[in-house]
DNA sequence: CGACAATTTGATCTGTCTCAACTATGGTGG
DNA sequence: CCACCATAGTTGAGACAGATCAAATTGTCG
């Protein structure tokens, strides 16, 4: 399992999800000083409250960044695939407000923060691209409060399966029939607000339709237009270079 | 009621509630070109999709970033109020993936983002400034996500009400006594992802255990820490310089 | 094979929604 | 200055989506 990932190289196909590069950008980012490791499944990969030093990338796995409130519920706020780099706000922001845990056993780098600001100087396209990135972060929390809010439970778990497909699918993760999702029902459901046990009835619900087709983790869509309706699922906001079609 | 505004001063203040500027980029701010504009009660700024040239900045009055879903429900993404600057994102996104709306009559400015780009270049700590701003946004749309998805009705009510009085405040617009918050029952249902009945009935609950006191838009907080726990409420999430103290 | 995690099922409960009416409030024109 | 109208707030009753609790089943991995 443990394959020969090349970092830069993850970053880099995350990178030109969302902003064209050229040769010398590309080489700028494999010029980054990567410090790479391992995290545990369910380690957190940083906490709510730290003051970083420094962005990480996940080269494999899955990660998510949430939240805790009142009463210990936990409240998922982002999915984090292989070339994400989830922490893009601590160049700005000191310290951490969520924290970011391994949903699997992932392989994350680090980069230094000194290391991020002087390849921004010396290519400002790759600053463009990190500012960027942190706001299409920011439209995909607009997505979710959305989905949240006013979405019942079919729109939400189909929706979030939509975009999650989507965004891997830009990442080179998933082949045009299956992907894999290493995410429980239970996490399903504090990304969208649900309990476990409606998770499982919804999932059901769209086994049952034809909308999805599960075997343990590895899903597929046969019918992505039909999925997409019930979603209420349209790619704008995440603003790749290349959306799926229709 | 359309008192004389300067609209450098207010943006200036509302960027000096999160970074600390000098007085070479206050003077920057105030060579920025405005064009300004009423926008009457419930019309639209800009829509969902729009391709946009330059931002805004609200002078008076209060308006939210919105989406619409499947079957018409609307979600509130955000509110602002005078001195917000609520579409940096244009800047680097180039189609709007929500809609801005003045919930009451609002004097709006537009700064082109030619200009913005150049005063950015200028003056590198005012360029910071509009990034932290962008991504403080995205910090609220994720605790916003957290008060949608896990907290119970009482819960999300007092956290928009502490999150609005908080920023309101940082504004200079509360005297600490009251506050005005021009939003109307239907509209903090948007907010919160519930119905006007309940946010009704959640109001008048907070008003009994006399942690609000309204009187028509006008409220006040007789006792801000209860408040604040009855929310599950921590400022952090806005990284202000000065957030209120206990 | 054993043990622990994840999924599934059933039964019951409840927070919130919906619908429908009624009442305040504030702004407007006569 | 008041009558009117539209908008916002309030109340009650009933319905339902989704939560909770508890237990059984299936999967997974050492």
């Amino acid at each position: 399992m443990p394959l020969p990932i090349d970092p830069h190289h993850k970053l880099t196909r995350q990178i030109e999800t969302i902003t064209r590069l050229d040769e010398g950008d590309r080489i700028a980012i494999r010029g980054l000083p990567m410090r790479t490791r391992v995290v545990e499944e369910n380690r957190d990969i940083f906490r709510e409250g730290l003051r970083s030093t420094e962005c990480c990338v996940i080269l494999s796995g899955v990660a998510c960044r949430y939240k805790i409130v009142a009463g210990g519920r936990r409240q998922i706020l982002s999915f984090h695939f292989a070339g994400d780099m989830p922490d893009l706000q601590s160049l700005l922001l000191e310290r951490m407000d969520h924290s970011l845990g391994a949903l699997s056993r992932a392989t994350v780098a680090f980069i230094s923060h000194d290391a991020l600001r002087a390849v921004g100087i010396e290519r400002p396209t790759l600053a463009t691209a990190f500012n960027r990135q942190a706001l299409v972060d920011g439209s995909i929390f607009r997505e979710w409060i959305a989905n949240v809010g006013r979405r019942v439970a079919t729109e939400r778990v189909s929706h979030l399966i939509c975009e999650c497909y989507e965004r891997m699918r830009a990442l080179g993760l998933t082949t045009t029939e299956r992907f894999e999702l290493p995410i429980t029902q239970n996490e399903l459901g504090d990304a969208t607000g649900l309990s476990t046990v409606h998770i499982n009835r919804t999932m059901q619900a769209l086994r049952k339709a034809g909308l999805v087709v599960s075997q343990g983790k590895v899903h597929s869509i046969p019918d992505w237009r039909r999925l997409r309706e019930t979603a209420d699922y349209s790619p704008d906001y995440l603003h790749l270079l290349a959306p799926l079609p229709g």
